[in-house]
DNA sequence: TCTGGGGTCCTAGGACCC
DNA sequence: TCTGGGGTCCTAGGACCC
């Protein structure tokens, strides 16, 4: 088996946008976002600086730190550009979020090179058409390849020969495998496993007491080269959601109700769009002390209409507040829905939900409701978002993330 | 001013069916 | 009276990724 398989990533995606928009921030420490830093340049990661991070630690770690706005529409004009590149050497194509995706080259190297030789002309052509650096694995598997992108940061192209995979990955430490974060790494640390190398001489059997069925069957996969390795170049999403970290508020109906009518808004407005409704909604609840609950209802027939899942979602938010009476703040409110439609391209039903007649299919509030949601998304596709709404103004979220940076996370339905 | 927002997948227990 | 196992679905929690 060769080494087909390329996994390509734009080294410090929105940061490097900035600096290239902006000449006065290159070689600079820089962080877009503001409460939270939503990315760093590598010169600001050198201070330890991490997305993700608030956005006051990062200042303490970095002082001279710059934190510019974003330029989203730029983010993804540009992340698309990358992709597009890829896209011009084959189509099996599988994106797997703004900024990077995998590729099977396999099919175009009488066209175009040997797959280093591909890898090579990509990193060029993103350099020179889009000014920005691309990080390129090349290697027999997805998750080699992974890896050796990850190796090959920044800026760098990293080629796995078949023949000296178990050299490659012998020194590497367990975190660069995917699936391998902060808590199973203290774990394997525990049993004196930090590199991939000693990861694969462990029995199978002791990572699974260790780890779960599924880890022990990773490194099976791993070792045994069973690895995954086709290309998803038309995968759906499963689930679409919103979250909304309020502060600390009281858990008072006054609090959630618009909350969570504004969340329901987002998410159903996009189901109805993709003609994608869920039977499960899932509630989460956090605290103040960061403790989060969930709590989930699977309907019988799927729903996406904006006032249904918000009462689903009241009713269950209702469900976790009676079952922690101690609980008086809480700090974020999340809703979720999934088991989505693959393709509805009818009228739904409603769904004969928990009770109440305005879910029910053949009456006139829910009749009424359907309606309501079909004329405020005509509105504003014509009109734009904030031409019309649930009366979600007088929302309790103060520094939140920008709806344009939220968009860019969004998964296609 | 103590910690964002969008997702995916796994696990474990229980209900239920055959 | 005592008993098996497999499969599927649902729920809650958690780890992880970008």
């Amino acid at each position: 088996m060769k080494a087909t398989i390329l996994h390509a990533d734009l080294d410090a995606f929105y940061a490097s946008v900035e600096q290239l928009l902006d000449p006065s921030l290159r070689g600079k420490p820089i962080a877009v976002g503001g409460g939270v830093v939503l990315a760093a340049s590598y010169e600001a990661k050198a201070f330890g600086v991490r997305g993700g991070m608030p956005g006051r630690q990062a200042r303490e770690l970095c002082p001279q730190l710059t934190f510019v706005g974003g330029h989203f529409k730029d983010y993804q004009r540009l992340g698309d550009a990358a992709i597009k590149v890829i896209g011009d050497f084959t189509p099996l194509v599988e994106r797997i979020s703004i900024d990077e995706a995998f590729a099977d080259v396999a099919g175009c190297t009488h066209l175009f090179g040997s797959p280093a030789e591909i890898a090579a002309t990509i990193r060029q052509r993103v350099r020179a058409e889009l000014s920005l650096p691309i990080s390129v694995g090349v290697a027999r598997t997805k998750h080699l390849a992974k890896i050796a992108s990850q190796v090959a940061k920044p800026d760098g192209l990293v080629v796995v020969d078949p023949d000296t995979e178990l050299e490659f990955l012998h020194h590497l430490p367990v975190e660069l495998m995917w699936g391998v974060g902060p808590v199973t790494m203290a774990r394997l640390a525990e049993i004196g496993v930090q590199t991939i190398g000693q990861l694969a001489t462990t029995p199978g059997w002791s990572l699974e007491q260790l780890l779960g069925p599924a880890a022990g069957e990773k490194r099976a996969a791993l070792a045994w080269n069973r690895d995954p390795r086709e290309i998803k170049s038309h995968r759906r999403a499963r689930s679409a959601g919103a979250q909304s970290a309020i502060g600390r508020r009281p858990a008072v109906e006054r609090v959630i109700r618009p909350t969570l009518l504004h969340l329901a808004d987002r998410i159903a407005t996009r189901l109805r769009a993709k003609s994608r409704p869920g039977r499960t909604v899932t509630v989460r609840v956090r605290f103040a002390n960061l403790r989060s609950v969930t709590r989930s209802v699977t309907l019988d027939a799927p729903i996406f209409a904006t006032l249904i899942l918000t009462e689903l979602a009241e009713e269950l938010v209702r469900a976790i507040l009676v079952n922690y009476p101690d609980e008086k703040i809480i700090s974020l409110l999340a809703i979720s829905v999934s088991h989505l439609e693959e393709n509805c391209d009818l009228e739904l039903e409603l769904p004969l939900g928990l009770e109440g007649d305005a879910r029910r299919p053949g009456t006139k509030r829910g009749l009424a409701r359907q309606a309501a949601d079909g004329a405020i998304d005509k509105i504003r596709d014509r009109f734009g978002w904030n031409s019309i709404g649930y009366g979600s103004a007088a929302l309790p979220n103060s520094h939140s993330v920008p709806d344009e940076f939220r968009r860019l996370a969004e998964k296609d339905l």
